[in-house]
DNA sequence: TTGTAAGCGTTATCAC
DNA sequence: GTGATAACGCTTACAA
């Protein structure tokens, strides 16, 4: 690999005026030299050596991402992918590259602590936080730069962009409402998660909003699992009695969805006349699904470029933007798993 | 950060003292020294600046690797999201960490070129190869490291890892016809997709070695989506005379076979009563289908091992093992999409 | 057994 | 305007 050196000689000039060129330190290098020492770059094809750069400016120039879990053969996280291409992506642009690892679901810190202590990385990128998130703790404690996608405990202050599960849902359970739903059932995972209760919020504040009642036995909480759509649809149409049934459920993920469509077929109830049925994620797949699932999908590109514009403001020291938190609402995708309520 | 001096200092050594302990030079230093060496070390809590051994040992401990191509929302390439998991895991495991990057698809070769001229990574991990690949081709041109999930022009000697698609289509048409299956369909892609090939190589071999006629009518050939499921599956159903149509068929991607199960849907037809179906990858969601979607997955998992030992075997200049070459076969998942044929 | 010093390829501070 | 030259933090001959 030809190295500054070289150009040096081929122009007939010192590496410090190669240097000058190739930094446009234009100010003090006759017009003259410099055309010289470009011809020589070219000529030679020669690029600056990334590592000597970086030990001089004790940067790395990467930013470290890891996954949140170990992706398992069928699991969807097909979000995490797209908003990663779209962090790389982003990066790429403002001159950085995305280190990309993993780390034991048990104890992250460890991995992340090596990464700072060896100066691999200028800065991470988290995502799936949750309240209590080590990493968050740890990062703040270090008071190492990163940006996270995704909210943690509101009392610490640091860089984030999410998406707006609360506007989202609202709008989905309006959306239900407008075609004339009043009973409206919600599928929502345990209160430990922070993504999840944003979602669930959403459905509360659109009921209220609406002057409809918040009814407790419309709301059904277990994993996030295709099987929680199963226990929940088959504990409202077996359990309550007709006239108590939602016309309407509002399901936090699409993996839950799929859940409900799939005891519907088994119940006999048809999803998009009898009931209606939302998701939240745009999933693989369920743009296929019978019926064709609506859902909320992730502004994923916004946010990788969103995410990486708050780390370079945070790199670069620049005065901070007024908002170091950006919360971007998801798109609502209507679709055939929803209708008027049936007029019986 | 704390460098190798400061820990010179703390310890009452020389720098050269401290490096000959961290890497375990342990025949030229006192057991004394080094005991000594060790307490500084971590009372200080130092780690060794990657970019300074980097920049000495003109190596970066990176390795390249590139999406294929931007993923799109509702799109499935879960498979190539579980891969990039495993190939991470491998490569930390071999003292390597992945840098991932982007390129636009129209011309991959000048982000290549880059990270190579500026010495950004040691090697490249590519997917997703074609017959012409012009990474491939490129990279063996430049004599630079890397090694390939996929096949290409069998003409370039390069390692690679594979599924074997032609094992896998040929043991799902096995199980068909063990099934009692005869007249079994396959939806290909167009000819131009080399993996495409392999897979339709599978049926072809497996019909031929049960003695069973490949007959043209029976094989649809189009994009990978979902169009083509529909389209095929209304051929087969509108078109040809009931007593020439598949009792099963065999579709090269789930996401064909998931048209298929909606054109069934709409045409009256039951999958995995009048008509068996299987797909192949294993994608999300496709366990929760209705009905659940025989497939075969990928062992994406090994392949990210394979991938990092090739690669290492390639960066140590190690003898290279005897095979450079990884063919490694997808596993069968029945599902209940597949049946035996009606018996009418 | 340990220390000195050269050098990896840059950038930046000085002189000139 | 331009060119020596000293870092950046480490590894490794070679000297002691």
């Amino acid at each position: 690999m030809p190295t500054i050196k070289d150009v040096a000689k081929e122009a007939g000039v010192s590496i410090a005026t190669v240097s000058y060129v190739l930094n446009n330190k234009t100010n003090s290098v006759s017009e003259e030299t410099r055309i010289e020492v470009w011809r020589a770059v070219e000529k030679i094809g020669y690029m600056p050596n990334v590592t000597a750069r970086n030990l001089r400016s004790s940067r790395s120039r990467l930013i470290g991402y890891a996954w949140h879990e170990r992706p398992r053969n069928g699991y969807m996280n097909a979000v995490l992918d797209h908003f990663t291409y779209s962090l790389a992506q982003a990066a790429e642009h403002a001159g950085y590259h995305l280190l990309t690892f993993t780390y034991p679901h048990q104890d992250p810190i460890p991995v992340y602590d090596e990464l700072i202590r060896t100066s691999r990385v200028d800065a991470f990128v988290i995502a799936s936080t949750n309240e209590d998130d080590p990493r968050v703790r740890y990062l703040l404690d270090k008071a190492f730069p990163f940006v996270s996608f995704g909210r943690a405990n509101p009392e610490w202050d640091f860089p984030w962009v999410d998406v707006d599960g609360e506007a989202g849902v609202h709008q989905a359970v309006d959306a239900l409402i407008e075609l004339g739903h009043r009973r409206i059932a919600l599928i929502a995972w345990d209160q430990h998660s922070l993504t999840g209760n944003f979602r669930s919020d959403g459905y509360m504040n659109a009921m209220r909003a609406a002057g409809l009642p918040v009814d407790e036995t419309l709301i059904w909480r277990g994993e996030n699992q295709e099987q929680s759509g199963h226990d929940a649809l088959r504990h409202f149409w077996t359990v309550m009695p007709p006239e108590q049934r939602p016309t309407a459920i509002c399901a936090i993920s699409d993996l839950i969805a799929v859940g409900v469509i799939n005891e519907a077929e088994q119940l006999g109830v048809t999803i998009g006349r009898d009931v209606s049925l939302i998701g939240f994620d745009n999933a693989p797949l369920t743009q296929y699904l019978h019926p064709p699932l609506a859902t909320l999908e992730q502004p994923l590109e916004a946010i990788g470029v969103q995410v990486i514009a708050l780390l370079c403001d945070l790199l670069n020291k620049t005065p901070l933007d007024d908002q170091r938190h950006r919360l971007l609402p998801p798109r609502f995708i209507p679709r055939a798993s929803i209708a008027a309520p049936p007029t019986d």
